[in-house]
RNA sequence: GCGAUAGUAGUCUAGCGGUAGGACAGGAGCUUCCCAAGCUUCUAGCCCGGGUUCGAUUCCCGGCUAUCGCACCA
């Protein structure tokens, strides 16, 4: 037990915020529960997120199915992509991934290779496990996504989810719409998604089933300025580039104004998300020289993808974790559905001026062509609009013949056309947040021991904003009255809906560890003086310290206290 | 998934081929009262399934989970 993940996870089973799934049939790896604080603790960062997406940048939140239909996984690659091509050794039982075992063996090509090619490229390599030669071996598709069958029989393939995103971008037209046709505008979707992942191990950093957060940001493709870029230009906060990592230099700090500048974020669409990502991060308590942000390298980096940053949060266990991917990800997802399903997902931008076209048109006289060509016309007509022109007539091809189409077949119109607009598909902007992941890194960062009395003091230095237990009602002795007027005072709290909790259980000194331990900010004690004076004592978790507060104040002296208007240290 | 190691009250742990003891935590009572005091008392456990055996928590096999290495990590 010296490890802090050991010491968090023993907590966090023991008090009651995560712990392993349904543990009286043996667990599973890969899922977990949140209990009683841990499910408060989420749904508050969670809230925090939506004021910082939902409420402050206009991005409505959607809740869409975490079963898709096929289609919308083959749009998205997850089909083919998501998946890997594997093999099980015949001699060791291993499992392998049968295109690194082609690739080590020195065959060409095998990333792009069918599996049957693929057996029988290997068939004759030696296993990198047990060094016996393969021999006879299946190749088979290991998807990540979860498979299932929608409705009775098996007619149709449906996927859990591998991401929420995809959401966003099948409802495009219908959010288009509900933003009334103009660019910019974002969506987002907080919920669970699937992947079946070959071993998860890390506690609650690689799991099975997990929680995103994810917007997807509409924009148009010529215009990355971001409107309310002010907000965030001198925001400074460390980034490691991909030039910083090639070289081995450590992260630089540095303002958002500058690094799209410099050309290191490459837009202030980016940049703009990656400090509101920044600010929201250390809200919830990640710890800021706990986190970084790194670019994604050219190699790691999606070939469609203009540029793409992870939040780090630094584990004393698992070292630097992706937590949080922000992407600038083109037009990429909407053209892959626009081609999958026939629809176009375009937005139709005005010109400030119609602009005056110049075009050639091409009009065939049906009459003439029709007679002579009788069930060619059709397709002549058509070729004519490529057609190259010379005196003789059009120079078209038709069937794998050159023809000349006589001049009176058609008419050549020089045409000047007022065209209003211009249809553009547009780029997206995705900040995605692994949620399961911000609140280990803020279980671990703030989980803290201090010495009190000679004694070990376990405390969860968690942020007012996110604690589950808001305050703690204590009655110094459950006699006299005391324990009434306490009752009474953690009503009052609990009717302005702050999460108060009333405990007159052992000594006074016990309580207020039991609150430390589970990272309640606050206590109130209620003793002899509040009789006479009308005063509590309002303990501060952090410094121990405490300060008298008239019981009428009370709700609005915590009230301040949890949203940060007031800080404890200035009551002192 | 493979290999190694492990799995005993809520947590940490002792122990054994004859079904288990402690510490802390928790409940009740007394007492005390502003930082885990004390006393009394109670609750609560051998991961699951098979095998060997008169008898298995203990030995064997399988499973699950955890830790570590390997592989995997969109």
């Amino acid at each position: 037990m010296s490890d802090v993940y050991e010491k968090v996870m023993e907590l966090a089973k023991r008090r009651g915020y995560v712990w392993p799934t349904s543990e009286i049939y043996g667990s599973v790896a890969g899922f977990i529960d949140y209990g009683p604080l841990g499910s408060m603790l989420k749904r508050r960062i969670e809230q925090i997120w939506r004021q910082f997406y939902v409420i402050m940048e206009g991005c409505y939140e959607i809740e869409c199915p975490t079963i898709g239909q096929e289609a919308i996984f083959i749009a998205s690659g997850h089909v083919k992509g998501f998946s890997d091509k594997m093999c099980q050794c015949p001699h060791c039982n291993e499992y392998l991934r049968a295109d690194h075992v082609a690739e080590g063996g020195g065959v060409n090509g095998a990333s792009t290779m069918k599996e049957d090619a693929l057996s029988s490229a290997i068939s004759g390599l030696p296993c990198p496990a047990c060094g016996k030669v393969l021999g006879e071996v299946n190749v088979f598709q290991f998807n990540l996504m979860f498979r299932t069958m929608i409705g009775p029989g098996s007619q149709r393939v449906g996927y859990l989810r591998p991401e929420t995103a995809q959401g966003m971008f099948t409802d495009f037209p219908r959010l288009l719409r509900f933003y009334r046709d103009k660019l910019p505008f974002g969506a987002v979707q907080i919920g669970k998604s699937y992947r079946n992942e070959i071993s998860p191990r890390q506690g609650m950093i690689r799991l099975r089933e997990f929680t995103q957060a994810e917007a997807e940001i509409f924009v148009h493709p010529a215009q990355k300025q971001h409107p309310n870029f002010s907000r965030y230009r001198e925001y400074a906060f460390p980034l490691l580039s991909s030039v910083q990592q090639q070289k081995g230099d450590p992260p630089l700090m540095m303002t958002m104004g500058d690094a799209v500048r410099d050309g290191i974020v490459a837009n202030e669409y980016v940049a703009y998300y990656l400090a509101l990502t920044h600010e929201l991060l250390v809200k919830i308590g990640v710890r800021p020289e706990r986190l970084r942000f790194r670019q994604h390298l050219p190699d790691e980096l999606a070939h469609y993808a203009a540029d793409c940053w992870d939040a780090e949060c630094f584990s004393d266990r698992f070292g630097w974790v992706e937590t949080v991917g922000i992407a600038d990800r083109t037009d990429y997802d909407l053209k892959a559905h626009s081609g999958e399903s026939g629809q176009p997902l375009t937005v139709f931008i005005q010109y400030p001026e119609p602009r005056r076209e110049e075009h050639r048109r091409v009009v065939a006289r049906m009459g003439l062509l029709g007679p002579r060509f009788r069930d060619k016309a059709k397709a002549v007509a058509d070729a004519l609009e490529k057609a190259t022109f010379s005196e003789d007539g059009a120079n078209i091809r038709l069937d794998g013949q050159d023809l000349v189409i006589p001049p009176d077949c058609y008419e050549v119109r020089d045409e000047v056309v007022e065209v209003q607009g211009v249809e553009v598909t547009p780029h997206v902007i995705e900040p995605s947040y692994g949620i399961d992941r911000m609140i280990y890194a803020v279980l671990e960062q703030r989980y803290d021991e201090d010495e009190a009395d000679g004694e070990v003091r376990k405390v969860m230095r968690l942020p007012a904003a996110v604690a589950p237990i808001q305050v703690a009602i204590l009655p110094l002795m459950t006699r006299d009255g005391l324990d009434t007027i306490a009752l009474d005072i953690t009503k009052k709290l609990q009717e302005k809906g702050i999460m108060a909790e009333y405990d007159d259980s052992g000594a006074i000194g016990r309580r207020y560890r039991r609150q430390d331990e589970v990272g309640t900010p606050f206590a109130v004690t209620i003793d002899y003086d509040t009789k006479e004076t009308g005063t509590v004592t309002l303990r501060d978790r952090d410094s121990m310290k405490q300060v008298r507060v008239a019981v009428s104040d009370l709700n609005s002296t915590i009230n301040d206290l949890i949203s940060g208007m007031r800080t404890f240290s200035s009551m002192v």
